[in-house]
DNA sequence: TTGAAAGCGCTAACAG
DNA sequence: CTGTTAGCGCTTTCAA
């Protein structure tokens, strides 16, 4: 039979709440005590049970991560790291997958049930935000999201500050002396890249540099699409972009392939960067300029206001939203830039 | 205050127990008395709640994932799709994460306390197996792994057949006319590369092709070094060899970098393959021919089986362990092979 | 077909 | 400092 708090309390003529007490180290108890039974317990090999202290405190120790789609290195470096930082305060995450348009009657009750401690949106739809802070609230379910844009003072929202990252990655090039910069974004359905095609296009407007209408363009993420779109911008010789930044790196790695097909060099007769740092940005042909997004401070920070809330039990973050946090994402520059000639 | 059974039991003038059977929809109870307490329920927005079950069960439906590694798509394509066929049958999915070198006793401690139903270890030190088997059975938690060399008739172990898929490359490069094939592995720390590379030694040993030193190499992860090797291989104009196979994409693309400022064309002059069909692998140029592990297929077989054991409150996988379960990798041809010159 | 009673393992008041 | 008592919300015998 599994050793619980009564076993451990018979075996040393005490009480279960004594020992329950003892156990959690708790200042009421006679350090002396706390030896005796710490020691059975060891003895006993006495593993607690985290469903019956659930049941009796009312909530878990366990935050659920409602994600749709994990396979994208900024979600999996967020929770992985944001798994290691809960698990050192003795927390677990539950992982809640969710179609993109997901159901939030559904995805709610799902989290009341199982009485998690609070909820964590990575990179969910925006457009349910609303209504899933409103349910979850209503269960006293705080929630947090790491996102660019959600804003509301009962959800804490921390996100990579894309714009500065493009505005790095501008910067970059500009000072590098490019002037024609094209950009390639996508696919469409990307808030994230629609985000950083504006950046660039603010940019340009702000810096007043030359721009051309095939010189900012949209792909709906296939290789051959944005290949083509590479090849329309590159073919105008007189006013050829020198640069292409492309909103991530699989593209940039097609773009780099469209130029060396059209007799272009890279970095020497055409620059390129993409965005994300995805892990075999070093390994491409040049190694490729590109912004590596702060997810693991993402996680980091979210994790210690999180369970600051949770350990509080606040319903939500009204109380102490530092509002919109985003982070500087890095600059990392390889070989696929270079001054322009 | 949330609604609870008693709360519908009062409203209904029922007792509790008929309102948890009605609730469950246990064959006992009249048809009538389940319509009305559903109704009730849900006017009150009534929300089981797991942890109280799991309480009164003894057991949750809660499986751990343990994983060294979630940031490689291997592993997250599995951890997505058992999540989703987890989900459809009620039960959730707990991340555990762990150090390569993982403490066998910390980590069962961790599964025991939260009462998981089940266990299945993710590409997991297989070195700590034997030890996490033997300590997990001492508490009647099945394991499951997804491996491809751990042996225990107590667990279930499922795993991508890289044997075929290293003899699926092979073939379909020898088809092409290829008889010097390279073969960069690595890192050495990775089992299954080595493994890769080991099935390639058989192969070109059974089919008794032309072998030598440099053409069989061990790298250790970093572009440069893959590139150093590929240069050392290809750079012996007599004996190079006419196909390179990688044993993960990454080093594919480095690879082929490498041959092009050898003025080598690929698949013209050399043939590059890869493994794991990453996300980036079309995007290539050119694109990457690789292989394509079945993790779905594999995430689906698991779930399935662990729900069966979980269901009959089996310990283990002893009775109805159909051994080391070898899913076929499926070989996706691109452009970056080609007949041999 | 339904109700009453007991208990899962633990925590938290309040007494002593 | 430690023990007693009373639940948390649900399931599960066993009776009625």
């Amino acid at each position: 039979m599994k050793p619980t708090t009564v076993t451990i309390a018979q075996e040393l003529g005490l009480s279960r709440s004594t020992v329950s007490m003892a156990l959690r180290d708790h200042p009421a108890i006679k350090s002396e005590t706390k030896r005796r039974v710490l020691e059975v317990a060891r003895r006993l090999n006495y593993v607690p049970n985290d469903i019956a202290r659930a049941m009796t405190e009312g909530r878990t120790r366990v935050v659920g991560v409602l994600c749709h789609h994990l396979g994208v290195q900024t979600n999996n470096r967020f929770f992985t790291e944001a798994a290691e930082q809960f698990e050192a305060a003795d927390y677990f995450i539950k992982y809640l997958s969710c179609a993109w348009d997901f159901d939030v009657d559904v995805v709610t009750n799902r989290c009341v049930r199982q009485n998690l401690c609070a909820v964590i949106g990575l990179h969910v739809n925006e457009k349910h935000l609303f209504a899933l802070t409103d349910r979850l609230g209503e269960h006293g379910i705080p929630l947090a999201v790491v996102s660019r844009l959600f804003s509301d003072p009962r959800v804490l929202a921390i996100g990579s500050d894309d714009a500065d990252g493009v505005k790095q990655i501008m910067d970059h090039l500009t000072y590098l002396g490019h002037q024609r910069i094209g950009c390639i974004a996508g696919a469409a359905n990307s808030s994230a890249c629609m985000n950083r095609l504006e950046c660039y296009r603010q940019y340009m407007a702000k810096h007043q540099l030359p721009t051309h209408d095939q010189h900012a363009a949209i792909s709906d993420y296939s290789p051959e699409h944005v290949s083509n779109l590479a090849r329309v911008m590159l073919s105008n010789p007189t006013q050829r972009p020198t640069a292409i930044f492309c909103t991530n790196d699989s593209m940039a790695l097609a773009v780099i392939g469209a130029a060396r097909r059209l007799g272009l060099r890279v970095p020497e007769d055409l620059s390129v960067v993409g965005f994300s740092n995805l892990n075999f940005a070093s390994f491409t042909d040049p190694p490729l300029t590109t912004v590596k997004q702060p997810f693991e401070q993402v996680a980091i920070e979210m994790t210690e206001r999180v369970l600051g809330v949770v350990r509080q039990q606040a319903g939500d973050f009204s109380k102490a939203n530092p509002g919109q946090l985003l982070l500087k994402p890095e600059l990392i520059v390889r070989q696929s830039t270079a001054a322009a000639s």
